[in-house]
DNA sequence: GTTTGGATGGTACTCAGTACCATTACGTTG
DNA sequence: CAACGTAATGGTACTGAGTACCATCCAAAC
């Protein structure tokens, strides 16, 4: 067995060792003493001792924004038809990466949860680079919509995701994926309008009421020969729910 | 002219050399000898250095926590007739209290504003500080609600929160009172269900589908019949997508 | 005046993070 | 094999934030 690199090294004695003692407790020079390595090295490696437990999310940043850059030209090139729904998609799409990674992580992830629930440092370095995050998709999203509405709109995927996330590392979700598609679901119901609007094909809509039905289609009828019948394949439906339950 | 309180001086002391050398490139010292006190004194009055430029939100977090507990209480007492909207009005209501703070602190907040944009380590601090008021009004919301839909309407509030206060301070808002109530109104848009629920009256499902609207009729009528003509009051819509893009 | 308690100041310490330089390890080239 | 050059490593010394402790001062109460 060849010895694993300093970086490693580092690493796995920080965790251990805040694991023993608590973070508070642990000086770099107990880590690098562990670890084998000196002092300066830990520093080469992290910029911080916070550093040593979190993942190098920079690049993953850069990754996303990279995607999101070529996902904003191709909006761009086609047919803004629905510029609304294309962003937020692509930001949903996005934030599946930043869960995947942290799946990939597997259980230091869910060492690092400990550490980050327990260690308001932690935490709020933590909460700093989810809103990193947030940002990015906000200024990704401010291109085609009101400033509000897309800082609306990267808070709500970055909430969502959170949740998600949350629950994985708390041992609560055992498909965090499927969890993370429904989440994203229910943000698009939100921003989604209630009716599409403009387009072809034929809207319809379906409805409970105390009329029959029979003295409701004539009404649908005359609303639908309003528009155009019912032509193009593009088509971008609008599920409006009518009821309180939330889903 | 009698002389301030160590606490104002230390503080007029330290926004004054942060502007004039930058944070970093101050010391507690420079801030201590400025303001003629002793160093021992400025750890008395802050805990860090950063804590010298923002106010306590500590006071501000219980004052609001527990407003938001009366109104929980209330609201329990109470007919939970709407729990959605109820909750989500309360934690709207809120989060006026918090903007005004910001607005009666004047030129400070916008003093402070310069300092948290161009330094990450008060940035940080200000992300931090904005995610405890988010946490409460998550778990205050969290109650009658799901818990994703709870983490949404708390993020979405302090969104818009943000996004006004943020306006605010870089002077683009005239009256941020009014800016903030448009934005709690789309915010609650948002999560309002597009028709009244419940009752004896109508559940509505809107889509657009490929299909034309004589091949979908039988299909609503065949639903329709399936259910009573106008039934019981608890009703769960079913949103059938017709096409095959997102919602 | 004396006492007492709170506010203040000073000193010494720990530890994170930085700067700089010496040294070692290692692959390359002669 | 030896000399060289480069990258990685280690050591030392420094700055500055934050803590602990104690001495001092000041003002009000007695």
């Amino acid at each position: 067995m060849i010895r694993p690199s300093p970086r490693d090294r580092l690493a796995q004695a920080a965790f251990a060792l805040f694991r023993e003692r608590g973070y508070d407790q642990t000086t770099v020079d107990d880590i690098t003493e562990r670890a084998g390595v000196g002092r300066t090295t830990f520093f080469r490696y992290y910029r911080s001792k916070e550093d040593v437990i979190f993942p190098d999310h920079d690049r993953l940043l850069a990754q996303i924004s990279e995607r999101l850059l070529s996902e904003r030209v191709r909006i761009a090139r086609g047919a803004p038809a629905d510029a609304q729904g294309t962003a937020l998609a692509a930001v949903c799409d996005a934030v599946r990466l930043v869960l995947l990674h942290y799946l990939d992580e597997g259980d230091l992830a869910r060492r690092r949860y400990k550490l980050t629930s327990s260690v308001p440092a932690l935490r709020d370095r933590e909460i700093a680079t989810v809103a990193r995050y947030q940002r990015m998709f906000r200024e990704f999203i401010a291109g085609p919509m009101s400033e509000l509405r897309a800082e609306l709109m990267a808070a709500s995927v970055v909430a969502a995701h959170n949740h998600v996330l949350r629950r994985w590392l708390r041992g609560e979700s055992p498909d965090p994926m499927l969890e993370l598609d429904a989440a994203m679901r229910h943000v698009s119901g939100l921003f989604a309008p209630p009716l599409a609007h403009g387009g072809a094909g034929t809207t319809i809509v379906a409805f409970r009421a105390d009329a029959g039905i029979d003295a409701i289609v004539p009404v649908l009828q005359r609303i639908t020969q309003d528009a155009a019948p019912a032509p193009s394949p593009a088509v971008s439906s609008q599920a409006a729910r009518a009821d309180g339950s939330q889903s």
